[in-house]
DNA sequence: ACCTGAACACCGTTCAAGT
DNA sequence: ACCTGAACACCGTTCAAGT
């Protein structure tokens, strides 16, 4: 950055594209992004985005692909944190997903926002969210295997249970739900990190009777 | 219907178009609903829809409050049919509104693209929204006191934690997250059904000794 | 009171032509 | 190989003018 000098080819119009779109959007949201302004922050004209991008949801989707990067590394970095119980890491994993959709809320809202994004067509970004479920199902085994959850429910279904709560509570957030729902303002990080610790807690086994 | 001559004055513009902007909705997805396109479905010109209404937001915001009426009514209805225990009706509440949003997806989709509707300016919708919240709440508050859900816990926590758990199962089967998580093309109602169930027996109180 | 239709400032996308 | 810039078919929105 900065040893670039203007050439008659942008160099690096791809990246300066990705980072236009996902600067806009943290501006106007996603539906806001258009192709033609994100071509005048990277200093373009209007047709040259489409030598990289064949359409504009292949651009939203690249950008989807950094965002889901970053939170993957984030939630296997929380995981390594705290491993002293699987139960925590657990909670660990949750708390990773609703910190950063905090504090990424463009990435959140582009890697959520299914019509502007072309998930099928993207292998990075299906792996990306593949290791954040495989990372939970595997944390999940491993509590009921130390006896923190029930080994009766099926982990597969624990699994899709806590994304859909982290995700609706993400969301729920993001679009401003959560004054209706009792949060005062400035409150809603801990009533999220609240509202997942209660799931936490429900799925924790009542009758102790784990070995650890 | 059939009735209306064809007068200069349309008569009755203004559901035509959040009619016409529905049907849109639901063949392009909310996002794909254009003003143009709902007037010309209408059979008026490019500028007539803004007589009655400000902008396109207004129109969709008309739609999803029309959406949110049938949730309600929906919602209302599957508490009075099974009225055994508060805990079956939280459990009926959760199945009316995961089947709602699978039998009307284009309404689904709208009320939760809060990119493209105002929900502050909307008094209908707010209400509609705040109705079945309430709604849990209460029968979350009646589960407590019949000794089905354990009263240490917050009504106000589970009931958040519930409406992101049904909301973010929802989506995920409407974005097509299903497949992912294990579930087989054609089970996903059964899926969703049992991932609410699973919540509501993690809810249940596990040491019997309510009073009912 | 309600609708038309031209006008304006935008889009996404294509494609010949330039370097 | 990569970018320009005109062109095309769309938008949302406004507003004089019509009925």
């Amino acid at each position: 950055m900065g040893t670039e000098r203007e050439t008659y080819h942008h160099g690096n119009l791809r990246q300066a594209l990705v980072d236009a779109a996902l600067a806009l959007a943290a501006r106007l949201g996603p539906e806001g992004v258009s192709v033609r302004e994100a071509a005048r922050l990277a200093g373009v004209s209007s047709g040259a985005p489409f030598r990289h991008f064949p359409n504009r949801r292949a651009l939203m989707t690249a950008v989807a692909e950094e965002a889901s990067g970053h939170l993957r590394i984030k939630v296997q970095r929380s995981v390594r944190a705290s491993d002293r119980t699987a139960h925590r890491r657990l909670q660990a994993i949750g708390r990773a997903y609703l910190r950063w959709a905090e504090d990424h809320p463009a990435h959140f809202r582009i890697i959520s926002a299914r019509d502007q994004i072309d998930i099928d067509t993207s292998p990075g970004l299906q792996s990306g969210i593949q290791a954040v479920r495989e990372q939970t199902e595997e944390t999940i085994r491993a509590a009921q295997a130390e006896g923190s959850v029930d080994g009766a429910w099926d982990a597969g279904q624990l699994s899709l249970l806590s994304r859909a709560c982290v995700y609706g509570l993400a969301r729920m957030r993001i679009d401003g739900h959560l004054p209706q729902w009792g949060v005062a303002p400035g409150d809603e990080s801990r009533a999220l990190d609240d509202a997942l610790a209660l799931l936490l807690q429900l799925m924790r086994k009542q009758d102790q009777a784990g070995p650890a």
